[in-house]
DNA sequence: CTTATAAAAGTTGTATGCAACTATGCTCGA
DNA sequence: TCGAGCATAGTTGCATACAACTTTTATAAG
């Protein structure tokens, strides 16, 4: 692993985890002396996060954390309605036993965690939900739309949890889980993406739920728009 | 705009243009020397083009540019069957009467083309077809269902025009383009998307008929792959 | 002749210094 | 007081030298 994927995943780790305000700038020569690297790593892994869409670079000015407004949470779910039931109308075709085993195990563990009800297990359910997606991608069979998901998804994992889910909802959200199996297992395509777009569809609307913009865009920030996420 | 802005392009254009071959290695030093820029910018440029999915990164091996497969063209039609839809389901919303009438130029002059049957009037033809998706996408104003088109749209030119069509497919293309923009004077998207939707099938089905692998994989390409294009 | 080992060549990865560009604040004139 | 021009500080953009890694080739032992 060279010193630039390093300081990549590094910066990427500190935007989700709120390190890096919306709207502020990653100084190329701040961080590389800190994690005592050269400017060189730092930029490429800048440019990366770019071309990612973490953030955006300005000519000759830097590169600034992009923030997220509401109108950019639609708009990915506008495409994950789109490109997660395709996943699933793919794996239909293609899906094996052990995938689908897989599968199982994740969504019983999901639901033994859902009975208890505290804070901590929901965010178990919510990774454990991350590789349930994960494995219906692999089953999928297509780096394109791999790929594509992977540049649309990243919504930070603090507004990927099911935090904002009422009870009804977890619930429902599990059943469907359940639903897109035992669609695969009869290799009905449709099937599966019919829940599956339901599936995307409440997620969506338990997300939209949380109008509220979470936190302010704070140092160097001109433009005054208030985004949404940590 | 910046050397590694250029250089960017410059390799980008000679990979559409088959300069470099599939599966050939693109040197740092080597392209640096013959464009006067030093590593830095041609590394950066490089590395825009691997996230852009043209050429691949071997680690301290160097930028290997990709084949395509007759598989690779399949699974971005997929995606466009889905994506091509969605811009028009958009734009039925928001276009305005400017665009409209942009949008019947383009159409009407394609069929104006479209009676003369030499060669160079098909390559005008595709040149105005891309114009005119780029108008209808402009108009859905999503600025990541844009950003996915550009980055799964990108068979090259050679493959992207209407050579393969018959008489009969091309002037059905050019009903599908006045359809559409019915479809978007009436604000109706399903409609639009519908027709959209045809449209991209059949370009599949055009696309699908050439099967024969074009260009063997030359220089330094170990793998044997046959790969499509350019 | 084969195989293991080493060394040499070629390429990418990183550090560092300098050039170019942008924005900000200051000076000078109206 | 206001605005234009200019200097200056701060940051990115680029060139160059060197380090690290990978592959190939040469060499020697079995």
């Amino acid at each position: 692993m060279t010193a630039a994927d390093r300081v990549y995943h590094i910066i990427k780790q500190r935007i989700l985890n709120g390190g890096y305000a919306a709207g502020s700038y990653v100084r190329e020569a701040a961080i590389g002396e800190e994690l005592d690297y050269s400017r060189t790593p730092i930029r490429e892994a800048l440019r990366r996060l770019v071309s990612d869409g973490w953030v955006e670079a300005i000519p000759h000015h830097g590169a600034r954390v992009v923030g997220w407004t509401q109108h950019d949470v639609e708009e990915v779910f506008e495409l994950r309605v789109l490109l997660e039931p395709q996943v699933v109308r793919r794996a239909a075709k293609r899906v094996g036993e052990t995938q689908l085993a897989t599968l199982s195990r994740f969504a019983e563990q999901m639901e033994i965690l859902c009975q208890q009800d505290d804070e901590r297990a929901v965010d178990e359910i919510a990774l454990l939900n991350n590789q349930f997606h994960a494995e219906l991608v692999a089953a999928a069979d297509s780096p394109r739309l791999q790929r594509l998901l992977e540049t649309i998804v990243q919504i930070p994992v603090s507004r990927r949890s099911f935090h904002h889910y009422t009870r009804e909802e977890l619930l429902a959200s599990m059943q469907h889980h359940r639903e897109i199996i035992r669609a695969l297992q009869h290799s009905d395509g449709e099937w599966a993406a019919a829940i599956m777009r339901a599936h995307i569809l409440a997620a969506r609307t338990a997300q939209m739920r949380q109008k509220q913009p979470v936190a302010k865009a704070q140092v160097e920030n001109q433009s005054n728009k208030e985004f949404l996420i940590s």
